[in-house]
RNA sequence: GCCGAAGUAGCUCAGUCGGCUAGAGCAGGCGUUUCAUACGCGCCGGGUCGGGGGUUCGAUUCCCUCCUUCGGCACCA
């Protein structure tokens, strides 16, 4: 039997709460442990807390609490987190629990043994306001704390030191001999060149705070400085003989602001402790929100919890594991998001069930067709299909979640083209069951497999599909490779499952509402002025105020003479009609009154930002004179509305007051 | 400043160990279909493969240089 697979997340620091970017670690974490568990291997996943620190002693004292009770508060909301996101650590552990400071402390004596701790001085700069060491770069111009506008003092005070110098050489070692140690692999050379430039030997104990794991034989000292909180790791498996069986962990799942000290420090603290040092960590990047940094005020605001509640949890962690290549910065942006779902979850995958189940029910009464069928023509098309879903199983291992995710997609795409080809609606209309039964469980089958190698990432969804195909959920067991081989559990004449849409389409309004929901504040929108798509864009009427800050100067288009503007025709117009263009989403087709005989037909790009109803009876502003466009079908656009923002969140150009339709702008 | 990575279609990216008409997904356009959640399928991408120079019969792919962006340059959980 293969190695069990033991993956870890950081413990979070609880100074913060659970964010967009400790979501993605975790969730990252549980796919993988899941893509594993369903290969029949033994898997572990731990994730916790990281409680210590003069941070936490401090901001408790504040609040009047016992630095552990305030702990416990601060570390419910990351336990309680998890479960909501499809997370299913089995272990959670917390550095303020006994047995991590027990076996901490274990490891620290380990580490002294051979010889590699000994007493020193710690000098750094310390602000005595803030009661904490600073580093050159956090502190301003002449070594001025930033909150208090004072100057640090260089201070010393008692500290072990771990002889990280003397692991130079066999770290080097290390990476030259597994260079998968650290992925990916700019992150490798990054480390290998940190340590090239030279080791010095590392601080790891405090005396001014007691808010630790005591030194073993030097209560004095509380361990600092990553030493317990990398321990964790290693802490939570020694209280079990089976569970230490586990170690070392098989990855350890990190963002790249930490990547240091798991692919540095830890391995040489284990080194020196005489343990075997874990196969892989791996540095994920960063997520920006919406094209924002994640600043602190912004991480409060985006709560993973609130996104998997208006989108569903397995479309966030969807998401996050198909738009983010993993291993690389990413943006998440709930605007992609919502087309993902529309066009991978709902159209791809979604709407495949439904082009071939509703056969079942009305041809093959609710049961899985006969699987005798004979070849079928078009089948060649599926011929990718399981070197697809092999090499999918491949980037799962690797890892390389959203490549995996794209060849399950490439497998749904040619199933899609095998529905095309092989219209099974025609077979049904001929009344030719077994050629539609052939087709049909063809797909089913195809879908049973894509099932199981999309658990890893959407389980709840993936087990509603297999509900629909009449299977129990996807539950992995040591020993039982489950990845799709070809193997079907789907017996001809067995009960189909009801037929229910599994990822129903958001629509604009439905989008608008959803993001709304998540309470945030909308980002200051580009001023442009827009209307129909691919127009062009007439330059925002909106001279600068004298006086008024320069937004945006670079942006400024050429200035224009006033008899170009004249050229312009702007009326007040008021909508008297308004509906959505069949197979075109942003698109409505408005009726304008702008005094004429007869209102003007106007296609406008508004309608990702604006339900038809809503517009009915708006004055709004529109260039009468634009030469009209055609959007196919014979739809033609005479005239242009103008609005601000981007197609999501458009704001309308209006005027004050109720001026007669037809009312010229200037 | 030093070290490293990257700059390829509107967007996100893949790829080329030098050589057929440079690819995918999404978005957009055209067409088609109606079994299904207005969905699917087919076709459409005049991209100086960041700029310049060099090597070569031939470079997007190798070398040099410049520009831009990002990351690392130790105690940030």
């Amino acid at each position: 039997m293969s190695r069990p697979f033991y993956v870890t997340t950081p413990i979070y620091y609880i100074n913060d709460v659970p964010h967009l970017g400790t979501a993605y670690s975790t969730i990252a974490a549980d796919v993988l442990r899941r893509y594993h568990a369903v290969r029949g291997e033994r898997t572990f996943f731990l994730t916790g807390t990281d409680e210590h620190g003069l941070k936490i002693e401090r901001v408790a004292k504040e609040r009047g609490l016992a630095p552990k009770a305030f702990a416990d508060e601060m570390s419910a909301p990351f336990r309680e987190t998890w479960p909501k996101l499809a997370c299913a650590p089995d272990d959670f552990i917390r550095t303020t629990d006994e047995r991590h400071e027990r076996w901490a402390a274990e490891l620290w004596k380990r580490v002294a043994a051979s010889g590699d701790l000994y007493e020193g001085t710690y000098e750094g700069w310390y602000c005595v306001g803030c009661e904490a060491y600073y580093t050159e770069k956090e502190l301003a111009e002449g070594n001025v704390c930033a909150t208090h506008k004072t100057p640090a003092e260089r201070v010393r005070e008692p500290s072990y030191f771990f002889k990280l110098s003397r692991y130079q050489d066999r770290l080097l070692e290390l990476y030259r001999d597994h260079p998968s140690f650290v992925a990916p692999g700019s992150r490798l050379n990054e480390v290998k060149s940190f340590v090239a430039g030279g080791l010095s030997d590392l601080s790891v104990s405090r005396t001014t705070f007691s808010w630790g794991v005591p030194v073993p034989g030097d209560p004095r000292h509380v361990m600092y400085v990553w030493f317990d909180a990398l321990a964790n790791y290693w802490t939570v498996l020694q209280d079990d003989p089976e569970r230490a069986a586990l170690w070392p962990a098989s990855l350890h799942v990190v963002g790249k602001d930490i990547l240091r000290f798991h692919a540095i420090y830890w391995p040489a603290f284990l080194m020196s402790a005489g343990l075997p040092l874990p196969e892989q960590v791996f540095a994920h990047g960063f997520l920006t929100f919406g094209g924002q940094k994640m600043s602190k005020s912004l991480r409060n605001t985006v709560k993973p919890t609130a996104l998997a509640d208006a989108f569903g949890v397995d479309t966030l962690r969807y998401y996050l594991m198909r738009a983010i290549a993993f291993g690389q910065d990413g943006d998440f942006d709930v605007h992609d998001l919502v087309a993902r779902y529309n066009a991978d979850l709902g159209n791809a995958l979604g709407n495949l069930l439904q082009r071939v189940l509703p056969f079942c029910h009305r041809v093959f009464e609710g049961l899985v067709p006969p699987d005798d069928a004979p070849p079928e023509e078009h089948e060649a098309l599926l011929s990718g299909v399981p070197e697809s879903l092999r090499m999918a199983g491949e980037a799962f291992a690797t890892p390389a979640p959203h490549v995996a995710l794209e060849r399950i997609w490439s497998a749904l795409r040619d199933a899609n083209a095998y529905v095309d080809r092989s219209a099974p609606w025609d077979a049904a209309k001929k009344g030719d069951k077994p050629r539609l039964a052939g087709i049909v469980v063809r797909v089913l089958r195809l879908l049973e497999s894509v099932s199981v190698a999309l658990w890893p990432v959407m389980p709840g969804k993936a087990d509603e599909l297999r509900l629909q195909l009449g299977l129990g959920p996807v539950s992995p067991s040591v020993g039982l490779d489950l990845w799709p081989s070809g193997a079907t559990a789907l017996v001809a004449g067995a009960k189909l499952g009801e037929v229910a849409a599994l990822f129903p389409r958001i629509d604009p309004d439905r989008q608008a509402e959803l993001i709304a929901s998540l309470g945030l504040a909308p980002p200051a929108p580009a001023a442009v002025a827009v209307a129909a798509p691919s127009a062009p864009a007439a330059p925002a009427a909106s001279a600068p105020a004298p006086g008024a800050p320069q937004a945006a100067a670079a942006d400024q288009p050429p200035s224009i003479a006033y008899d170009d503007f004249a050229k312009v025709d702007l009326r007040v117009g008021v909508v008297v009609a308004a509906e959505r263009v069949p197979r075109k989403d942003k698109l409505l087709s408005l009726r304008v009154d702008l005094g004429e005989a007869e209102p003007r037909a106007i296609v406008a790009g508004l309608a990702l930002s604006f339900a038809p109803e809503a517009l009915v009876g708006k004055r709004v502003l529109v260039v009468a004179n634009l030469e009209p466009r055609t959007f196919g079908k014979g739809l033609v656009s005479h005239g242009m509305i103008l609005a601000s923002g981007p197609s999501e969140s458009l704001t309308l150009a209006t005027v004050s007051g109720e001026p007669a339709a037809g009312s010229r702008v200037k």
